[in-house]
DNA sequence: CGGCCGTCCGTAACCGGTTACATAACCTTT
DNA sequence: AAAGGTTATGTAACCGGTTACGGACGGCCG
């Protein structure tokens, strides 16, 4: 047996199906007794109006469609955690799916969005902006997060990775850091490619005469291990490791320790994006506030979606470096001594 | 200008809209050519199906409604990536709805997703079973997951947490500790419930002569925290503490060492979870694959929907222990000794 | 009393797909 | 050549809601 439908409730409360669906939607034009009786039916039969239909004739879903890529644990549910929040608190509704690098595989994600939701959010650091473009179909309004440049005047947030990780630097030449090691996440991620950017320009403007060393990684713990090795095995000077995120620090700072560095007096460690254990290794990180720019996020999407909002424009979020034990000053250092 | 419809492709196409329908579809009974010209002309107009409209007329949706409570970071995260996981695999999307503990937002979540949604997966640890099955709508499809109580022949998954916490005391007891405070979770949460129980039925039957001692928290860190001062402060013995969570469990960790306590050597300290920063601060932890199990529910749930499966049924899954630092056995300790 | 207005309510079209059924064209078969 | 079968396509009903439009009714006015 299946639900009941207005047709039911319409039938119990011996009226037409407009009077009930004018009586359940509060509109005034429903004489008092009638719309007890409509309400009354409804109760009995236990009728909940199907969303699909109702989405179909008002052409609005309430609903938002959330893309996001392979992210690593907390990053991913602070993300969601924030979108649901604003989503619920302003009567709408997530429908997520989650992008595994395919890029076919995420045309088809978008693709079956359409038609079951008003609006997009989209976190894709790692496609480029054409083909974001040819897969997001355009009648669809999208926010777009950490998107690589821009994307047909698409609204879009993003982290200032490049700021960050200039930042960071700063902060560890302030310590009187001067071999700055950078451990690299994927080539094809727009935000590893600003942190690298970053990491190259500060340097350039702060210490033009200390080297520029990069290792590749990858955004996994594993990746820091073998920086790590890389760096124990290597001849060159090296007294401080910047990783493009907390996942590689803590990967490299393991290692470091078991083959007997100290950290920070040997070689200091420093990571980005302020993973909850950054605070329990005492990790020197960048605070990365993805739950606020989440929820940012829907909240721009349903002001477009409700005409509040102009839309269009790039949002800068400045992310805050957290100074921790990893990156101590070393005793007696001056800033460019 | 709005997305096109199948009418604007069957005009252009100069066909009808079955034959748009069937083309698209694949089904068999088109000529060739007519599929050709409906396939360009569905191209030419960057047709994307409206799923709202088909699920109308098909009665399904090919999405699943989430339900979960508020959870802390990673547990969140890992559980909807495993049914995430398994969705995608199975062509089937998420729609998801954080159930903020008020059940009246909850029975308000649960009404929304009537009409867009095939079939629910509901995490409730703390809502009785009697307001449950209340709110569920009844011609849908449901799996529960760690619900309390048997919820109308609904197919249920439940993690074995009596079990959890049986042999972590036993653990516990095995190493030669002796007087094991437990730190308790919400009263309303069942996972609390159970391992509160698996901890006294342990303590009774491998113990009888040690005391039992509880103390209230409600998973967060910070009652780890005062957990930690209260035991620092009692005059009452205590050389283990068994936390209902990891969180806890840190916070308890933490204000210990930072008293001057060694752990383990003063004091034992011991979770449930393992969350990824229990294996950097060694912490002794029971497992729970929380990924694995959502990626089953959705698994089960799909079987129901596909008449595959039977559907009822409760299905109980045994975590397991991990033994890492902070209960290392203490030296010369016999299991009864 | 006739006309006008306002309130309440029902009929039916519509949202964008799917599909049962009808139909037309063409191919066999006897 | 007529009957019957097959195949490709179109027509229209349907999924479950919303809502424009119009009709019925009662009250009020001149």
């Amino acid at each position: 047996m299946g639900e009941a439908t207005i047709r039911d409730v319409a039938r119990r409360a011996e009226v037409s199906v407009a009077s009930v669906s004018r009586a359940l939607n509060g509109l005034n034009n429903v004489r008092g007794e009638t719309r007890e009786r409509i309400v009354a039916a409804a109760k009995e039969l236990g009728y909940v109006p199907h969303a699909g239909a109702r989405s179909l004739s008002l052409a609005r879903a309430h609903a938002i469609g959330v893309v996001l890529p392979d992210l690593h644990g907390e990053f991913f549910s602070e993300c969601v955690r924030g979108m649901d929040r604003e989503a619920s608190r302003r009567g709408y509704v997530l429908l997520l799916s989650n992008m595994h690098d395919d890029s076919e595989q995420s045309a088809a994600a978008l693709r079956t969005m359409r038609g079951r939701v008003d609006g997009l959010l989209v976190m894709a650091p790692h496609i480029t902006p054409e083909s974001l473009e040819r897969a997001l179909p355009a009648a669809l309004p999208a926010v777009l997060i950490n998107a690589p440049g821009e994307v047909a005047a698409r609204p879009a947030l993003r982290l200032d990775n490049h700021a960050g990780a200039h930042a960071m630097v700063e902060h560890l030449l302030a310590g009187g850091y001067r071999h700055i090691v950078h451990i690299a996440g994927p080539e094809s991620n727009v935000d590893a490619q600003e942190r690298l950017q970053g990491y190259r320009d500060a340097l350039a403007a702060l210490a033009p005469d200390m080297p520029v060393r990069v290792i590749a990684g990858d955004f996994n713990e594993e990746a820091g291990e073998a920086a790590a090795r890389q760096i124990l095995a290597s001849h060159e000077p090296c007294d401080a490791v910047f990783a493009a995120n907390d996942m590689m620090a803590i990967g490299c700072l393991h290692t470091l320790r078991q083959a007997g560095k100290r950290v920070p007096e040997d070689i200091a460690v420093a990571g980005f994006d302020d993973v909850p254990l950054a605070r329990y290794l005492a990790l020197t990180t960048i605070e990365v506030r993805i739950a606020e720019i989440g929820a940012r996020a829907v909240s721009r999407l349903v002001d477009m979606l409700e005409g509040k909002g102009p839309g269009g424009g790039v949002e800068l979020y400045a992310p805050e470096l957290i100074a921790r034990a990893t990156t101590a000053a070393r005793t007696g250092a001056t800033a460019h001594g």
